[in-house]
DNA sequence: GGCTCTTTCGTTTTT
DNA sequence: CGAAAGAGCC
């Protein structure tokens, strides 16, 4: 199988080759990473050095895990569909649904994500007559998500572990969610451990059986999850060989509770002797990635690391000082547009900003141009309002719970108002009871009896209409038979909705199809080995691998997302924006470590930068509209660590000779005439934000107008070498209340003109039917009428 | 039960 | 400023 390794350098190739022992790989960005992950498993199999039985590969996300079982399945000829690849939370699960017993659960225990257990939150709290004035539940939720990755039962905790009601309410939470068969996330993982570490049959069973445990994304994990790894792969009796691969560099979780720590414990508890660095970088050119190295060499605490490549040096970085927001949007999709124009594809780009809040000004541009775009992060499918109340209907089938049952009891509505709803909840507290176990012995004669009755009627008649049935046609039912089909046809957004419920069956009849199951088979049957009825498991999926994020993954748009959500992606061109101090880096609140703070805000900055294939656009306003205000912003401190041979200040470059064919590289080439390097002074004191300032390094000012502004001609960097010797006049030959038409929006009338002096930023405010928008004139080829 | 008004809050987020 | 959640009203 030499094959197999052949191609890999030879720090890869000495990754995939080590013997069975514990390993570190720290593997920089675009090093190939899963590469090295999948060829080590495939490698260990076909050596014959592990079975497919042996090994258990776990990664963060299902994106992850799906890409490595795909590539295994091109690289192996093995059966590898019964290994086990999954996510910490996939796995755990699994374990759990096999050991349900053991580990104190019901067999039909349910998953709750994050929101299912705030709302959990907010209904015992009110249950246990606290006021969410005082609690914040959301705060609450965090403190018992907390104790739980540090392995904190109620039973155990200090008055320091929780301060006030905490302990109280913790120990109440738990005990409500194990009375109803509910899970939390946390609650996978701990109670795998605590299953483990209390059951030395079963922990045993796994340790002997996965000889051979992968780690990805290891800089990621939290306290939790390493305790799970050691409690699977006792260091001490090395019967296993754990082989982690991971970027300190990367980390950029610790907020959620990753630990980058976990890496030098791993080194000191598994006494790991081969660590290898992966450094040889495939995807950036070295202007981007001998500024990455900068930046992030003013971190400590690395365990270090040097990117490097024999792609060429490439474009210098361009850093961009717009104005205020608008026109870095605006300069942006120009250069998309440009781009576009002379060949690029819309899917070459990606725009990054440090939070969601910056892309609406973007999107206003990209819209106003046409622009196709698609954004990262969103509703998930299965949080929609309508595909939720399915699922609760599903959950109260299998396993009657509060919060599903209190969910879908008077939804659709059928005549249990919110008083009734009182006299119920108040009936189970007093009697310690479940919802459902009270509304089934109900006698409350100031409840209208049958439309309660009605409620369990309709769920009994489900379960028994859906026995025998397939998962499919299942859903399919419960959409009828509860009322829901009928409720949505009546909403005014019923395509939306009905559209959503109709793609729940698909997915429900794709996952029928993936887990292979009999064409007869019965949706709350247990399906052999995995001891989870089809209905089971596919509420557990739609919990654990609700991203639907790789939906459209390949469409040639714009993609737009927050820095975070870039990670482990890669673009030939990355608009950087936003890079003001107070906002990248972020403003550390009081309270934080600022020194903790700011090197993970500098590992984001890596990772952003180390986005870029070609081309790498880093953009900072003067000026930036937030919450209704104008802020008056300075540049981030990492616009000084970047080197100064890697870079070249300005922005798209207009055309010198209107009507010449632009190629996309020359256009772009150069800085601007007259403009010296600003950042060289950087270097000192004078782009740091001043001791004078508020902590957030924002200032305030007045409101502005946009529309004001947008008549400025084009902004300090674009300046006078813009003016044309052609007026506005003679260079478009538009005024505000002339008629246009436009290919897409038909006609319209002019509002108003900005930049009318500018060849390439002459742009227009012009209604049109479908509304106002903003056009680019070297773009819009808007048709003058009379 | 659903609409509208008011209040609140503002970093990043997978499972 | 604007989204979202909660309260209050019909």
């Amino acid at each position: 199988m030499t094959d197999l390794v052949s191609s890999l350098n030879p720090m890869q190739r000495a990754a995939v080759e080590l013997p069975a022992q514990n390993a570190l790989i720290l593997a920089g960005a675009g090093s190939g990473k899963t590469r090295v992950l999948t060829t080590r498993i495939a490698w260990l199999i076909a050596q014959g050095y592990a079975s497919p039985y042996e090994i258990l590969a776990v990664t963060f996300t299902n994106k992850a895990a799906k890409e490595m079982r795909a590539r295994l399945e091109t690289m192996l000829t093995v059966d590898i569909s019964r290994m086990w690849v999954g996510t910490f939370h996939g796995i755990a699960h699994k374990f759990l649904r096999l050991h349900a017993a053991d580990a104190g659960l019901p067999k039909t225990f349910q998953i709750i994500d994050q929101s299912d257990q705030l709302s959990l939150i907010k209904r015992l709290m009110k249950e246990a007559n606290m006021n969410a004035e005082k609690d914040d539940p959301k705060v609450i939720q965090s403190m018992i998500n907390d104790l739980k990755e540090r392995g904190l039962r109620s039973s155990v905790i200090t008055a320091q572990d929780a301060p006030g009601t905490m302990a109280g309410f913790y120990r109440f939470y738990e005990q409500r969610c194990q009375r109803d068969g509910l899970v939390d996330f946390a609650e996978l993982l701990l109670r795998s451990v605590e299953l483990f570490e209390n059951n030395a049959i079963v922990r045993d069973h796994y340790t002997e059986r996965f000889r051979f445990i992968l780690v990805d994304e290891f800089q990621d994990t939290n306290a939790l999850q390493y305790r799970w790894i050691k409690a699977l792969a006792n260091p001490r009796e090395a019967k296993n060989s754990v082989f982690c691969v991971g970027d300190d560099d990367q980390s950029i979780y610790a907020f959620r509770g990753a630990r980058v720590g976990n890496m030098q414990d791993f080194v000191k508890d598994y006494g790991v002797r081969s660590i290898v660095k992966l450094e040889q970088n495939y995807r950036s050119t070295s202007h981007i990635l001998d500024a990455a190295n900068a930046v992030i060499s003013n971190n400590k605490d690395r365990l270090g690391k040097n990117l490097w490549t024999d792609r060429g040096a490439g474009e210098r970085i361009r850093i961009y000082e717009a104005d205020d927001d608008r026109q870095e949007a605006r300069s942006l999709t120009q250069e998309i547009l440009i781009a576009k124009r002379d060949g690029a594809k819309w899917g070459d780009f990606a725009v990054l900003y440090r939070n969601n809040a910056q892309s609406r000004v973007i999107e206003q541009y990209l819209t106003a141009n046409s622009v196709p775009y698609r954004i990262y992060g969103g509703l998930r499918f299965f949080d929609r309002q309508e595909v939720k109340d399915v699922t609760a209907y599903l959950r109260v089938m299998v396993s009657p719970d509060d919060t599903s049952v209190l969910r879908v009891i008077n939804h659709p509505p059928r005549g249990i108002g919110a008083t009734s709803v009182a006299r119920i909840t108040d009936a189970a507290k007093e009697r310690a009871l479940s919802i459902w176990e009270t509304i089934s012995d109900w006698n409350d004669p100031n409840v209208t009896i049958g439309r309660v009755k009605g409620f369990i009627e309709c769920i009994e008649a489900m379960r028994e209409a859906c026995a025998g049935m397939n998962l499919a046609q299942t859903v399919r039912t419960v959409v009828e038979m509860s009322g829901l089909k009928a409720y949505y046809e009546a909403q005014k957004d019923k395509d939306i909705r009905l559209e959503n419920l109709t793609e729940l069956e698909n997915a429900a009849q794709g996952y029928y199809t993936e887990n292979d199951l009999e064409e007869d088979a019965d949706a709350f049957a247990v399906v052999e080995g995995g001891e989870m009825s089809p209905i089971e498991g596919f509420l557990a999926q739609a919990v654990l691998e609700a991203d639907d994020k790789n939906e459209g993954e390949g469409l040639d748009v714009v993609q737009l997302m927050t820095v975070h959500a870039s990670k482990g992606l890669e673009f030939p061109v990355v608009f950087l924006c936003g890079l003001e101090q107070g906002l990248f880096p972020h403003a550390p609140r009081n309270g934080e470590d600022a020194d903790k703070a700011e090197s993970e805000e500098r590992r984001l900055m890596y990772v952003a930068m180390t986005r870029a294939k070609k081309k790498l656009r880093i953009s900072w306003c003067g000026q930036r509209h937030l919450w209704g205000n104008i802020q008056w912003g300075e540049p981030s401190m990492f616009l000084a660590e970047i080197p100064e041979k890697d870079w070249v200040e300005g922005r798209p470059k207009k055309s010198e000779q209107p009507g010449s064919s632009l190629g996309y590289r020359s256009s772009f080439s150069g800085g601007y005439s007259g403009s010296g390097k600003s950042f060289s002074g950087a270097k000192d004191s004078s782009f740091r934000a001043s001791p004078a300032q508020s902590s957030s390094g924002w200032r305030q000012g007045a409101v502005g107008k946009a529309s004001d502004y947008l008549k400025e001609s084009g902004g300090r960097s674009s300046g006078a070498h813009q003016k044309k010797s052609l007026g506005a006049s003679s260079l478009w030959g538009l005024k505000p209340g002339d008629r246009v038409v436009h290919k897409k929006f038909g006609q319209g009338e002019i509002l108003s003109i900005a930049n009318p002096e500018s060849q390439d930023e002459a742009q227009a405010r012009v209604k049109f039917s479908i509304g106002v928008k903003e056009l680019l004139l070297v773009f819009a080829n808007l048709q003058k009428i009379s």
